[in-house]
DNA sequence: CTTGCAACCGGACCACCGGTCCCCATAGTA
DNA sequence: TACTATGGGGACCGGTGGTCCGGTTGCAAG
């Protein structure tokens, strides 16, 4: 890749940030991201392919530590513990994740849409608690419980709660369900 | 309401349900709604305000049976019955509704958007399961509970898990996670 | 049956969106 | 310096949800 064009990378992901941040999910539209970043619209579609790959990448940039804490044992995170222990942990860590990001995450959902399941962060999540909540609860359906669980994280579910309690709220209520569910 | 608005209303919902069956969720703008019930795309926003209120008021005509059902006694769905069995029925409901109305199910979501927890039917349905959970475990969150329990009932997540195994599997997973919910 | 008006209808019209395309500019190299 | 592949820009396209207003029509009163 040429000099320019990861300078123009960096410059569209630092845009669509800002943009989210500012206006909501809703109005960020790819005129927009190109105009605040100083490039043409032409060079977004390059870049990312799509509107989809635009938010994907960016989820992913913001997962990448998340995603690296997981897998590197020690802390309740990582391997090691016992699974109720660290699927509590992952949940709470999302919870931040999606405080952080609530515009990003409102995005992301919108513009995969269907394709929900194939995108890679999601994937990643999606593995990780569903191993989890199998070796815990070996006769569930732990796939779809685990789709379940990710389902409390929707952009829409997490501002409602937060809305009224803050992130301690969501935390709590989700550790409940995990409670609940691998108990 | 003047008959001939009595008879596009009703044309529009019936164009809307063909539509949705033969083409997807995806697929049904409104101006293919309007040309199919034969009328002007003015009368569909006159009648049903927007996309949201279309999909809405089409959702709220399939789920009257069902709301009815849960409020009169008899059978392990109405009042009467201990909660778990309640819950268990209800969910069984509701996949069924569900699978019978995926592509209206998806078209709801999209077009609802944020305003999902607004939604009338989607309302009385949280107000249902919450109230259940809340009755058989006090100790819970149950109005979170509820919205990440109807989670389980999002278009593209139910379409997933039917897609290998059918309304059969859904049902089984959704009481799995239900009995573990409230045991 | 006629008449009058309020309610209703249709579709042209609008702003905007995601996505494409192709000609031009430029970075990197020999 | 000169050459070329890669990247950039923005006009353009089909289609969308939503608005608006001039013409039409149901319907009840007389």
């Amino acid at each position: 890749m040429r000099a320019d064009a990861a300078r123009n990378r960096e410059a569209i992901l630092r845009a669509t940030e800002e943009l989210l941040e500012a206006h909501g999910a809703e109005h960020v539209s790819l005129d927009r991201v190109a105009a605040a970043a100083g490039v043409g619209k032409g060079t977004v579609f390059r870049r990312f392919g799509s509107r989809t790959g635009l938010f994907q990448e960016l989820l992913a940039e913001r997962a990448t530590a998340l995603g690296a804490a997981v897998e590197t044992a020690g802390s309740p995170l990582g391997p090691g513990a016992p699974p109720l222990e660290r699927l509590l942990a992952f949940v709470g860590e999302l919870a931040d994740l999606a405080e952080r990001n609530l515009a990003l995450f409102a995005a992301h959902e919108r513009a995969c849409a269907e394709d929900k399941y194939r995108d890679p962060t999601y994937l990643r999540w999606h593995a990780h608690v569903s191993a989890l909540i199998a070796e815990a609860r070996p006769g569930m359906d732990a796939g779809f419980a685990a789709h379940a669980l990710l389902g409390s994280f929707d952009a829409d579910l997490a501002r409602h709660v937060m809305a009224d309690g803050g992130v301690e709220r969501l935390k709590s209520s989700v550790r409940g369900l995990v409670r609940a569910l691998l108990t």
